[in-house]
DNA sequence: CATGCATCGGAACAAATGTTCCGCTTGGCT
DNA sequence: AGCCAAGCGGAACATTTGTTCCGATGCATG
Protein backbone atom coordinates (compact mmCIF):
# COMPACT_ATOMS: atom_id res chain seq x y z
CA UNK A 1 0.00 0.00 0.00
CA UNK A 2 2.87 2.33 -0.36
CA UNK A 3 1.77 5.62 -2.49
CA UNK A 4 4.62 4.75 -5.26
CA UNK A 5 6.05 1.80 -5.99
CA UNK A 6 10.06 1.41 -5.22
CA UNK A 7 11.63 2.95 -8.53
CA UNK A 8 12.83 0.40 -11.25
CA UNK A 9 16.19 -0.57 -10.94
CA UNK A 10 17.24 -0.08 -14.73
CA UNK A 11 15.41 3.32 -14.36
CA UNK A 12 18.06 4.67 -11.70
CA UNK A 13 20.67 2.95 -13.33
CA UNK A 14 19.96 4.65 -16.58
CA UNK A 15 19.48 7.81 -15.10
CA UNK A 16 23.45 7.54 -13.55
CA UNK A 17 24.77 6.56 -16.91
CA UNK A 18 23.10 9.01 -18.69
CA UNK A 19 24.56 11.82 -16.22
CA UNK A 20 28.09 10.08 -16.66
CA UNK A 21 27.63 10.22 -19.91
CA UNK A 22 26.45 13.40 -20.73
CA UNK A 23 29.47 14.76 -18.35
CA UNK A 24 31.60 13.09 -20.37
CA UNK A 25 30.75 14.49 -23.62
CA UNK A 26 30.38 17.99 -22.43
CA UNK A 27 33.44 18.00 -21.07
CA UNK A 28 35.16 16.44 -24.07
CA UNK A 29 33.48 18.11 -26.88
CA UNK A 30 31.52 21.16 -25.55
CA UNK A 31 27.93 22.51 -25.91
CA UNK A 32 27.45 21.68 -29.08
CA UNK A 33 26.84 17.94 -28.53
CA UNK A 34 23.63 16.47 -29.57
CA UNK A 35 20.90 14.32 -27.95
CA UNK A 36 21.41 11.41 -30.36
CA UNK A 37 25.12 11.32 -29.66
CA UNK A 38 24.67 11.74 -26.11
CA UNK A 39 22.41 8.95 -25.89
CA UNK A 40 24.42 6.35 -28.01
CA UNK A 41 27.39 6.91 -25.71
CA UNK A 42 25.09 6.38 -22.67
CA UNK A 43 23.97 3.30 -24.49
CA UNK A 44 20.16 3.99 -24.30
CA UNK A 45 17.62 5.39 -26.83
CA UNK A 46 16.78 8.99 -26.99
CA UNK A 47 13.14 8.25 -25.36
CA UNK A 48 14.93 7.17 -22.57
CA UNK A 49 17.22 10.08 -21.97
CA UNK A 50 13.91 12.62 -22.58
CA UNK A 51 12.15 10.73 -20.20
CA UNK A 52 15.02 11.05 -17.07
CA UNK A 53 15.44 14.85 -18.82
CA UNK A 54 12.67 16.55 -20.21
CA UNK A 55 14.87 18.81 -22.04
CA UNK A 56 18.17 19.57 -23.50
CA UNK A 57 18.40 22.74 -21.01
CA UNK A 58 17.42 20.17 -18.15
CA UNK A 59 20.20 17.92 -19.08
CA UNK A 60 22.95 20.67 -19.35
CA UNK A 61 21.79 22.46 -16.22
CA UNK A 62 21.98 18.68 -14.44
CA UNK A 63 25.41 18.04 -15.62
CA UNK A 64 26.80 21.36 -15.80
CA UNK A 65 25.27 22.76 -11.99
CA UNK A 66 28.03 20.48 -10.59
CA UNK A 67 31.34 22.07 -12.95
CA UNK A 68 29.46 25.57 -12.27
CA UNK A 69 29.43 25.12 -8.70
CA UNK A 70 32.67 23.97 -8.50
CA UNK A 71 33.97 26.50 -10.36
CA UNK A 72 32.70 28.70 -8.26
CA UNK A 73 33.03 27.32 -4.96
CA UNK A 74 37.05 28.12 -5.34
CA UNK A 75 37.85 31.29 -3.28
CA UNK A 76 41.13 32.73 -2.27
CA UNK A 77 43.44 29.94 -1.14
CA UNK A 78 43.70 30.74 2.79
CA UNK A 79 47.23 31.36 3.58
CA UNK A 80 48.32 33.47 0.46
CA UNK A 81 49.29 37.26 0.37
CA UNK A 82 46.25 38.69 -2.36
CA UNK A 83 48.40 39.02 -5.09
CA UNK A 84 49.40 35.32 -5.26
CA UNK A 85 45.97 34.15 -3.75
CA UNK A 86 45.03 35.73 -7.25
CA UNK A 87 47.90 34.09 -9.51
CA UNK A 88 46.52 30.80 -8.21
CA UNK A 89 43.16 31.08 -8.45
CA UNK A 90 43.55 32.49 -11.94
CA UNK A 91 46.04 29.03 -12.65
CA UNK A 92 43.32 26.85 -11.58
CA UNK A 93 40.41 28.80 -13.24
CA UNK A 94 42.55 28.24 -16.82
CA UNK A 95 43.25 24.39 -15.56
CA UNK A 96 39.55 23.91 -14.99
CA UNK A 97 38.62 25.68 -18.68
CA UNK A 98 41.44 23.67 -20.27
CA UNK A 99 40.33 20.13 -18.77
CA UNK A 100 36.30 20.86 -19.74
CA UNK A 101 35.24 22.34 -22.80
CA UNK A 102 31.71 22.86 -21.98
CA UNK A 103 32.82 25.31 -19.00
CA UNK A 104 35.07 26.78 -21.57
CA UNK A 105 32.20 27.00 -24.35
CA UNK A 106 29.73 29.05 -21.30
CA UNK A 107 32.66 31.15 -20.19
CA UNK A 108 34.70 31.70 -23.19
CA UNK A 109 32.43 31.50 -26.00
CA UNK A 110 29.69 33.39 -27.40
CA UNK A 111 27.83 33.72 -24.52
CA UNK A 112 25.16 31.44 -25.29
CA UNK A 113 24.04 32.33 -21.76
CA UNK A 114 23.94 35.70 -20.87
CA UNK A 115 22.62 34.68 -17.16
CA UNK A 116 25.64 32.12 -16.56
CA UNK A 117 28.46 34.78 -17.46
CA UNK A 118 26.59 37.52 -15.45
CA UNK A 119 26.96 34.83 -12.46
CA UNK A 120 30.43 34.17 -12.72
CA UNK A 121 31.16 37.79 -13.17
CA UNK A 122 29.49 38.50 -10.05
CA UNK A 123 31.75 35.56 -8.47
CA UNK A 124 34.53 37.40 -9.43
CA UNK A 125 33.54 40.38 -8.64
CA UNK A 126 33.52 38.38 -5.09
CA UNK A 127 37.34 37.15 -5.64
CA UNK A 128 38.30 40.96 -6.22
CA UNK A 129 36.70 41.83 -2.84
CA UNK A 130 38.22 39.20 -1.07
CA UNK A 131 41.61 40.16 -2.41
CA UNK A 132 41.16 43.87 -1.59
CA UNK A 133 40.39 42.99 2.41
CA UNK A 134 43.47 40.51 2.15
CA UNK A 135 45.28 43.55 0.88
CA UNK A 136 44.55 46.27 3.42
CA UNK A 137 46.66 43.85 5.23
CA UNK A 138 49.55 42.76 3.36
CA UNK A 139 49.68 46.01 0.79
CA UNK A 140 50.08 43.91 -2.30
CA UNK A 141 47.83 45.17 -4.74
CA UNK A 142 48.14 48.82 -5.87
CA UNK A 143 46.07 50.79 -3.77
CA UNK A 144 43.63 52.37 -6.04
CA UNK A 145 42.48 48.61 -7.55
CA UNK A 146 38.13 48.18 -7.59
CA UNK A 147 36.91 44.67 -7.00
CA UNK A 148 35.43 45.25 -10.97
CA UNK A 149 39.00 45.79 -11.73
CA UNK A 150 40.16 42.85 -10.78
CA UNK A 151 36.69 41.29 -12.11
CA UNK A 152 37.37 41.64 -15.51
CA UNK A 153 41.21 41.31 -15.58
CA UNK A 154 40.19 37.26 -14.01
CA UNK A 155 37.50 37.63 -16.80
CA UNK A 156 39.84 38.78 -19.58
CA UNK A 157 42.80 35.47 -18.31
CA UNK A 158 39.27 33.28 -18.69
CA UNK A 159 38.22 34.54 -22.38
CA UNK A 160 41.86 34.43 -23.69
CA UNK A 161 42.10 30.64 -22.56
CA UNK A 162 41.52 28.82 -25.22
CA UNK A 163 44.41 31.17 -27.05
CA UNK A 164 47.10 30.05 -24.35
CA UNK A 165 48.92 26.94 -24.53
CA UNK A 166 48.62 24.42 -21.67
CA UNK A 167 51.78 22.72 -23.13
CA UNK A 168 54.18 25.20 -21.60
CA UNK A 169 53.64 26.28 -18.07
CA UNK A 170 56.38 29.29 -18.77
CA UNK A 171 54.08 30.25 -21.07
CA UNK A 172 50.65 30.30 -18.48
CA UNK A 173 52.64 31.78 -15.45
CA UNK A 174 53.35 34.72 -17.91
CA UNK A 175 49.87 35.25 -19.35
CA UNK A 176 48.99 35.84 -16.13
CA UNK A 177 51.79 37.74 -14.62
CA UNK A 178 51.60 40.32 -17.17
CA UNK A 179 47.60 40.74 -16.33
CA UNK A 180 47.73 40.77 -13.14
CA UNK A 181 50.66 43.71 -13.29
CA UNK A 182 47.85 46.06 -13.58
CA UNK A 183 46.53 45.68 -10.09
CA UNK A 184 50.17 44.67 -8.15
CA UNK A 185 51.89 47.41 -6.02
CA UNK A 186 55.13 45.94 -7.20
CA UNK A 187 54.36 45.20 -10.63
CA UNK A 188 57.96 44.82 -11.95
CA UNK A 189 60.03 42.57 -9.56
CA UNK A 190 58.32 39.64 -10.85
CA UNK A 191 59.55 36.91 -13.30
CA UNK A 192 61.94 37.67 -15.77
CA UNK A 193 60.56 37.31 -19.40
CA UNK A 194 61.42 33.57 -20.97
CA UNK A 195 64.41 33.53 -22.87
CA UNK B 1 31.46 39.66 -81.78
CA UNK B 2 32.77 40.51 -78.38
CA UNK B 3 33.54 37.32 -76.65
CA UNK B 4 30.68 38.06 -73.55
CA UNK B 5 28.43 40.39 -73.67
CA UNK B 6 28.31 43.45 -71.47
CA UNK B 7 27.13 42.23 -67.90
CA UNK B 8 23.38 43.27 -67.02
CA UNK B 9 22.36 46.45 -65.70
CA UNK B 10 19.80 44.65 -62.82
CA UNK B 11 22.82 42.35 -62.16
CA UNK B 12 25.56 44.78 -61.10
CA UNK B 13 23.06 46.51 -59.18
CA UNK B 14 21.63 43.44 -57.53
CA UNK B 15 25.02 42.59 -56.73
CA UNK B 16 25.98 45.40 -54.69
CA UNK B 17 22.44 45.60 -53.26
CA UNK B 18 22.90 42.05 -52.04
CA UNK B 19 26.50 43.32 -50.64
CA UNK B 20 25.16 46.11 -48.75
CA UNK B 21 22.17 44.58 -47.14
CA UNK B 22 24.90 41.60 -45.87
CA UNK B 23 26.67 44.02 -44.56
CA UNK B 24 24.46 45.94 -42.50
CA UNK B 25 22.61 42.40 -41.37
CA UNK B 26 26.06 41.06 -40.26
CA UNK B 27 26.83 44.46 -38.45
CA UNK B 28 23.82 44.57 -36.72
CA UNK B 29 22.75 40.89 -35.86
CA UNK B 30 26.48 39.18 -35.85
CA UNK B 31 27.00 35.82 -37.85
CA UNK B 32 23.97 34.38 -37.16
CA UNK B 33 22.03 35.95 -39.70
CA UNK B 34 20.47 33.27 -42.34
CA UNK B 35 20.60 33.89 -46.26
CA UNK B 36 17.26 33.90 -46.65
CA UNK B 37 16.82 36.79 -43.93
CA UNK B 38 19.31 38.40 -45.96
CA UNK B 39 17.85 37.37 -49.00
CA UNK B 40 14.88 39.24 -48.11
CA UNK B 41 16.66 42.97 -46.77
CA UNK B 42 18.17 43.26 -50.49
CA UNK B 43 14.97 43.08 -52.03
CA UNK B 44 16.21 39.71 -53.67
CA UNK B 45 15.01 35.83 -54.12
CA UNK B 46 17.50 33.25 -52.62
CA UNK B 47 18.15 32.26 -55.63
CA UNK B 48 19.51 35.39 -57.02
CA UNK B 49 21.69 35.50 -53.79
CA UNK B 50 23.01 32.15 -54.91
CA UNK B 51 23.49 33.13 -58.18
CA UNK B 52 25.73 36.20 -56.98
CA UNK B 53 27.34 34.16 -53.65
CA UNK B 54 27.43 30.23 -54.68
CA UNK B 55 28.31 29.76 -50.75
CA UNK B 56 27.08 31.65 -47.59
CA UNK B 57 31.06 31.17 -46.57
CA UNK B 58 31.90 32.98 -50.18
CA UNK B 59 29.34 36.05 -49.07
CA UNK B 60 30.75 35.76 -45.69
CA UNK B 61 34.36 36.59 -46.54
CA UNK B 62 33.46 38.98 -49.31
CA UNK B 63 31.71 41.05 -47.01
CA UNK B 64 34.16 40.51 -43.75
CA UNK B 65 37.30 40.74 -45.48
CA UNK B 66 36.27 44.23 -46.14
CA UNK B 67 36.40 44.95 -42.66
CA UNK B 68 38.88 42.38 -41.84
CA UNK B 69 40.77 44.28 -43.76
CA UNK B 70 40.38 47.90 -42.74
CA UNK B 71 40.39 45.99 -38.85
CA UNK B 72 43.96 44.84 -39.98
CA UNK B 73 45.00 47.80 -41.67
CA UNK B 74 45.19 50.22 -38.49
CA UNK B 75 48.24 50.46 -37.25
CA UNK B 76 49.76 52.50 -34.12
CA UNK B 77 49.20 56.24 -34.32
CA UNK B 78 52.78 57.59 -35.84
CA UNK B 79 52.90 61.26 -33.46
CA UNK B 80 52.09 59.29 -30.00
CA UNK B 81 54.34 57.54 -27.48
CA UNK B 82 54.08 53.64 -27.65
CA UNK B 83 51.84 53.12 -24.50
CA UNK B 84 49.80 56.18 -25.67
CA UNK B 85 49.49 54.44 -29.09
CA UNK B 86 48.12 51.24 -27.55
CA UNK B 87 45.81 53.13 -25.74
CA UNK B 88 44.50 54.58 -28.80
CA UNK B 89 44.59 51.27 -30.69
CA UNK B 90 43.04 49.19 -28.10
CA UNK B 91 40.16 51.68 -27.77
CA UNK B 92 39.88 52.21 -31.73
CA UNK B 93 39.40 48.38 -31.68
CA UNK B 94 36.84 48.18 -28.95
CA UNK B 95 34.92 50.88 -30.85
CA UNK B 96 34.95 49.00 -34.26
CA UNK B 97 33.94 45.56 -31.75
CA UNK B 98 31.18 47.37 -30.80
CA UNK B 99 29.96 48.74 -33.98
CA UNK B 100 30.09 45.58 -35.58
CA UNK B 101 28.86 42.50 -34.59
CA UNK B 102 29.95 40.41 -37.31
CA UNK B 103 33.73 41.48 -35.92
CA UNK B 104 32.65 40.84 -32.17
CA UNK B 105 31.32 37.24 -32.71
CA UNK B 106 34.51 36.29 -34.80
CA UNK B 107 36.55 37.80 -32.77
CA UNK B 108 35.12 37.42 -29.65
CA UNK B 109 32.99 34.46 -29.88
CA UNK B 110 33.79 31.21 -30.25
CA UNK B 111 36.29 30.77 -32.91
CA UNK B 112 34.13 29.35 -35.88
CA UNK B 113 36.93 30.38 -37.63
CA UNK B 114 40.41 29.58 -36.35
CA UNK B 115 41.83 31.25 -39.11
CA UNK B 116 40.97 34.24 -38.66
CA UNK B 117 41.97 34.16 -35.15
CA UNK B 118 45.23 33.59 -36.20
CA UNK B 119 45.24 36.12 -38.74
CA UNK B 120 44.35 38.58 -36.08
CA UNK B 121 46.84 37.50 -33.45
CA UNK B 122 49.39 38.15 -35.97
CA UNK B 123 48.67 41.33 -36.53
CA UNK B 124 48.48 42.11 -32.64
CA UNK B 125 51.66 40.98 -32.63
CA UNK B 126 52.92 43.24 -35.16
CA UNK B 127 51.13 46.10 -33.62
CA UNK B 128 53.49 45.27 -29.95
CA UNK B 129 56.79 44.92 -32.32
CA UNK B 130 55.74 48.35 -33.63
CA UNK B 131 55.57 49.46 -30.50
CA UNK B 132 58.43 47.92 -28.86
CA UNK B 133 60.81 49.14 -31.95
CA UNK B 134 58.81 53.43 -30.31
CA UNK B 135 59.18 52.10 -27.20
CA UNK B 136 63.49 51.75 -27.84
CA UNK B 137 63.09 55.78 -28.16
CA UNK B 138 60.40 56.71 -25.03
CA UNK B 139 60.68 54.04 -22.97
CA UNK B 140 56.82 54.14 -22.12
CA UNK B 141 56.65 50.24 -21.98
CA UNK B 142 58.50 47.66 -19.77
CA UNK B 143 62.03 46.85 -20.79
CA UNK B 144 60.94 43.30 -20.29
CA UNK B 145 58.16 43.64 -22.48
CA UNK B 146 57.80 40.97 -25.75
CA UNK B 147 55.24 41.75 -28.72
CA UNK B 148 53.39 38.16 -27.14
CA UNK B 149 52.87 39.86 -23.95
CA UNK B 150 51.10 43.20 -26.09
CA UNK B 151 49.20 41.06 -28.20
CA UNK B 152 48.01 39.09 -25.81
CA UNK B 153 46.63 41.97 -23.64
CA UNK B 154 45.34 43.17 -26.50
CA UNK B 155 43.37 40.03 -27.17
CA UNK B 156 42.01 39.57 -24.10
CA UNK B 157 40.95 43.28 -24.30
CA UNK B 158 39.02 42.06 -27.53
CA UNK B 159 37.53 39.12 -26.48
CA UNK B 160 36.15 40.81 -23.09
CA UNK B 161 35.01 43.62 -25.22
CA UNK B 162 31.39 42.28 -25.30
CA UNK B 163 31.36 42.65 -21.29
CA UNK B 164 32.55 46.45 -21.16
CA UNK B 165 29.99 48.96 -21.31
CA UNK B 166 29.94 51.58 -24.31
CA UNK B 167 27.52 53.71 -22.57
CA UNK B 168 30.47 54.69 -19.92
CA UNK B 169 33.72 56.31 -21.58
CA UNK B 170 35.04 56.31 -18.26
CA UNK B 171 34.57 52.35 -17.74
CA UNK B 172 36.33 51.58 -21.21
CA UNK B 173 39.57 54.02 -20.44
CA UNK B 174 39.29 52.27 -16.85
CA UNK B 175 39.78 48.60 -18.61
CA UNK B 176 42.07 49.30 -21.38
CA UNK B 177 44.51 51.23 -18.64
CA UNK B 178 44.39 48.34 -16.45
CA UNK B 179 44.84 45.86 -18.70
CA UNK B 180 47.86 48.36 -20.30
CA UNK B 181 49.54 48.62 -17.17
CA UNK B 182 50.43 44.97 -17.28
CA UNK B 183 53.33 46.04 -19.73
CA UNK B 184 53.51 49.70 -19.03
CA UNK B 185 56.96 51.54 -17.40
CA UNK B 186 55.05 53.35 -15.23
CA UNK B 187 51.77 51.77 -14.47
CA UNK B 188 50.84 53.56 -11.24
CA UNK B 189 51.37 57.91 -12.71
CA UNK B 190 48.14 57.35 -14.46
CA UNK B 191 44.49 57.94 -14.16
CA UNK B 192 42.85 57.60 -10.96
CA UNK B 193 39.86 55.23 -10.25
CA UNK B 194 36.65 56.52 -10.86
CA UNK B 195 34.63 57.10 -7.64
C1' DC C 1 4.13 -16.57 -11.15
C1' DA C 2 0.95 -13.57 -13.25
C1' DT C 3 -0.12 -8.81 -13.77
C1' DG C 4 0.22 -4.07 -14.90
C1' DC C 5 2.38 0.04 -15.20
C1' DA C 6 6.81 2.40 -15.45
C1' DT C 7 10.34 2.41 -18.53
C1' DC C 8 12.57 1.57 -22.88
C1' DG C 9 14.01 2.17 -27.86
C1' DG C 10 14.03 4.40 -31.84
C1' DA C 11 11.11 5.67 -35.72
C1' DA C 12 8.79 9.75 -36.83
C1' DC C 13 7.69 14.69 -36.41
C1' DA C 14 8.87 19.66 -36.46
C1' DA C 15 11.56 23.60 -37.21
C1' DA C 16 15.62 25.92 -38.83
C1' DT C 17 18.69 26.69 -42.42
C1' DG C 18 21.96 25.91 -46.37
C1' DT C 19 21.34 24.89 -51.13
C1' DT C 20 19.36 23.44 -55.70
C1' DC C 21 16.00 23.51 -59.42
C1' DC C 22 13.32 25.34 -62.86
C1' DG C 23 9.81 27.99 -65.21
C1' DC C 24 9.41 32.91 -65.97
C1' DT C 25 11.31 37.62 -66.95
C1' DT C 26 14.18 40.95 -68.95
C1' DG C 27 17.99 43.54 -70.64
C1' DG C 28 21.51 43.42 -74.37
C1' DC C 29 22.42 42.43 -78.97
C1' DT C 30 21.41 42.44 -83.85
C1' DA D 1 11.32 44.79 -82.93
C1' DG D 2 12.53 40.23 -81.88
C1' DC D 3 15.60 36.76 -80.21
C1' DC D 4 17.62 34.46 -76.30
C1' DA D 5 20.79 33.65 -72.75
C1' DA D 6 21.67 35.72 -68.34
C1' DG D 7 19.35 36.65 -64.52
C1' DC D 8 15.35 36.28 -61.34
C1' DG D 9 12.12 34.44 -57.61
C1' DG D 10 10.81 31.27 -54.56
C1' DA D 11 9.08 26.59 -54.05
C1' DA D 12 11.21 22.44 -52.95
C1' DC D 13 15.01 19.48 -51.34
C1' DA D 14 18.54 17.96 -47.89
C1' DT D 15 20.41 17.89 -43.49
C1' DT D 16 20.71 18.72 -38.73
C1' DT D 17 18.86 18.63 -34.29
C1' DG D 18 15.43 19.09 -30.53
C1' DT D 19 11.38 16.63 -29.25
C1' DT D 20 7.22 13.49 -29.26
C1' DC D 21 4.83 9.12 -29.84
C1' DC D 22 3.80 4.52 -29.19
C1' DG D 23 4.30 -0.41 -29.37
C1' DA D 24 7.45 -3.57 -26.95
C1' DT D 25 9.79 -4.82 -22.70
C1' DG D 26 10.72 -6.05 -18.05
C1' DC D 27 10.77 -4.91 -13.04
C1' DA D 28 8.08 -4.37 -8.62
C1' DT D 29 4.13 -6.06 -6.58
C1' DG D 30 0.68 -9.22 -4.83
Amino acid sequence: MSEDRKPRRDGVANRTRIINAAAKAFRDDGLTIDMRTIAEAAGVGVGTLYRHFPTREDLLRTVLDTDLAEFSAVGLPAHLAAIEGLRTFALDALHALHANRALADLLAGSAPSEAELARCLTHLTEIGEQALTRSAVDHTLAPDTTPEDIAFLLLSLIRVAPFVGHADPDELSRRIEVTLRGISSSPRDVQPRRS
